[in-house]
DNA sequence: CTAGTTGCAAAGAGTTTGCATGGCG
DNA sequence: CGCCATGCAAACTCTTTGCAACTAG
């Protein structure tokens, strides 16, 4: 393939540095180009958008999208490691995602595999429902979750 | 408080038949407004909105987003199949959506908030990745299965 | 009559694109 | 020097919100 691929540009490695840094997190183009920003390395948007776009084009990065609204997440996957096997675990009242590192998990997606042949994409998969902190604080009667009107962001 | 769900309109009426005419596929806000508009009977895209956001809050419709760029889906749940007792699997190729009836997901469920404290809400939960038939008639290499999300749309 | 509903348009949020400038090779 | 990369802003798309008119109960 041709070459390209790209320049070297300090852009580019500031980019994939932070990408790196945050293997264990999921990232949103805003939260990028806020950080950066913040570190005086301020890069454009436009520039974050196209540089994900080539890194997920080269496996290297992983895009998800959990909600319309919100902007779609990031995730640098380490070569080697082949695919992450998490999942994450979105809370629908306060909006929180959370990691699921948990070997149930996997136990299940091997099963649905190998059971029912369907396989699952751990990245793109979230599972929706209310967090620990929501339903302790939430309301005291926890009779239907449905009804609480969740201010979904 | 309120009460609600509401007064019998005839939007809620001519949007409730769309998605029940539709339970087979996921369709989208334009999709709805679209079509409506095509049979004289148009209804203004917020009013969709906010009527779909009702159906999903009271569990006759579910939602998931596929990509950020693209819109949300969405899908009438039957209210009689006890959809809400399992959970969805549905393909990122051909879009298939799978009912997934099994005890291991139940299992998962119920470590997950016995353990980490979380709910899992089953009805608005799908786990996204790619079914038999695709990944038997999809790739003639299967090597890498990443890198087949072209045509996502 | 009262309160929920509708529709339009404007406001927001995230993402993409065009274009002139700048930097890698 | 050629060509890709960058930035800014404008353009777009999807979704939400404000508000006045409307309608079901």
């Amino acid at each position: 393939m041709g070459g390209s691929g790209g320049y070297k540009t300090k852009q580019r490695d500031t980019i994939l540095r932070y990408m790196t840094d945050h293997k264990d997190s999921h990232v949103t183009v805003n939260g990028i180009s806020d950080y950066l920003a913040g570190q005086g390395a301020r890069v454009g948007t436009a520039t974050i958008y196209r540089h994900l776009d080539k890194l997920v084009e080269q496996g290297l990065v992983r895009k998800y999208t959990v909600d319309a609204s919100t902007g779609a997440c990031f995730q640098y996957v380490e070569p080697e490691r082949g695919c992450h096997e998490h999942f994450h675990l979105k809370c629908e009242k306060c909006g929180r995602l959370i990691h699921l590192e948990c070997s149930h998990v996997r136990e299940l997606a091997d099963h649905v595999y190998s059971e029912h042949g369907f396989r699952i994409d751990p990245l793109r998969t979230v599972f929706y429902g209310i967090c620990r902190e929501c339903s302790e604080n939430g309301l005291p009667s926890d009779n239907d979750t449905r009804e609480e009107n969740t201010e979904n962001e």
